[in-house]
DNA sequence: GCCTAACTTGAGACAACACTCAACTTATTG
DNA sequence: CAATAAGTTGAGTGTTGTCTCAAGTTAGGC
């Protein structure tokens, strides 16, 4: 499907500059930037932009794969925790920071891009990843039983929310937004929950995934 | 200020269309709605509505009134319960359901909208009313000490956050959203928090209040 | 060094909205 | 039933952004 014409050089320095370009934009002003913002920033006219990202999704894509890598690194790092929980929380806090440093990578769990292929499997691997951080704390009785990775959701949404409301007023918000989530998603001290959870299918959904 | 000259019959009737439109409008697309919509909605041109409402924020401080009046009407409830515990978690969730049904209600909560005076008197009283749903539930040992109303705002601005990713699938995301966040409000269990609340002037600069 | 396919460029066509104003219409009042 | 102040209208202007394409430029194989 993706015929691997190797580009010219001049395209390949500009394909890269606009990556670049995009991922500074992108993170100061979230996915709905301007697009000549993006090719400005770059160096580049705005026909350049559209020769080498036919789409805005495209040059999303493209943009976004250091933040999925960053991702699938901070969810090994918390499977390294021995306590489970810490690692559970580990995980949980530092995609809150990502959250925090880049309105990108905010806006990415709320709108539905058309992924490559290549970022698809990097999110199904970060996901299974995800999932083991969730067992596990779950075996060790920190994480309350009744959650699901898809209740994490709720998490990164509801944290995502207050970073947009409270730039520039300071972190001791989100921190305490996080912290009163967290304590929720104990074990210790759980009522039962009223509602099933979001099925896997709801969750590609929600995510605007990969329909 | 508010030269209050009587307007003439038809200008009169197309203010209350216009009103009309606009919740409905608001309530269904958000309050950043076309302005020619509501006009449409009305059945009256867009220069009619501007002679009405010279800016956004006028429309929308109008059309909030009944919101305005429905969360005091939540919070007076609230207030008349026995247990202050569930007084607490009927006003909330009522809030949430508030937001789950208006599009406009819950975009409220997340920007800055120039209120008339008469609306910002009405939201002091909601506050002072919170406040005593809040007060009382700690008093009774129910709601965690360390909490202040200001944390309120992270269970409101995360559930719409979550209501926005999931409109369309269902209710019972929301539903769990909030049950997990109730619990972590619980004073049972309840760990100490990383960092100091938002004190009311930082609120009202995240709502984007009154400045 | 020349040729050609591959790239770049930026002016311009479109579209969506906000907002204005001169020409018309209508409610009110004496 | 004037006279007129108050109100309505919608075409027009400005702005911001997306996306295209004909004309010009350049990399790289021969």
């Amino acid at each position: 499907m993706t015929e691997e014409r190797p580009l010219r050089a001049d395209a390949r320095r500009n394909r890269e500059r606009l990556v670049e370009a995009a991922r500074t934009v992108f993170a100061a002003r979230g996915l709905d930037a301007p697009l000549e913002d993006i090719a400005r920033q770059a160096g580049v006219s705005i026909g350049t932009l559209y020769n080498r990202f036919p789409t805005r999704d495209a040059l999303i894509d493209a943009a976004c794969a250091d933040q999925v890598a960053a991702t699938a690194a901070i969810a090994a790092q918390a499977l390294s925790y021995d306590d489970a929980w810490e690692g559970f929380v580990h995980f949980v806090t530092r995609i809150c920071d990502l959250q925090a440093a880049d309105r990108g990578y905010r806006d990415l769990t709320g709108r539905t891009v058309r992924h490559s292929a290549q970022t698809r499997a990097a999110l199904r691997d970060g996901y299974r990843q995800m999932l083991r951080i969730v067992r596990r704390a779950q075996r060790a009785g920190a994480l309350r039983a009744d959650v699901t990775l898809a209740d994490l959701a709720f998490v990164f949404w509801g944290h995502a929310a207050t970073v947009a409301a409270t730039t520039g007023i300071g972190t001791h918000a989100r921190h305490r937004h996080l912290a009163l989530m967290l304590d929720g998603l104990r074990a210790e001290g759980a009522h039962p929950l009223p509602a099933p959870p979001l099925s896997p299918a709801e969750v590609d959904r929600a995510l605007g995934g990969c329909d």
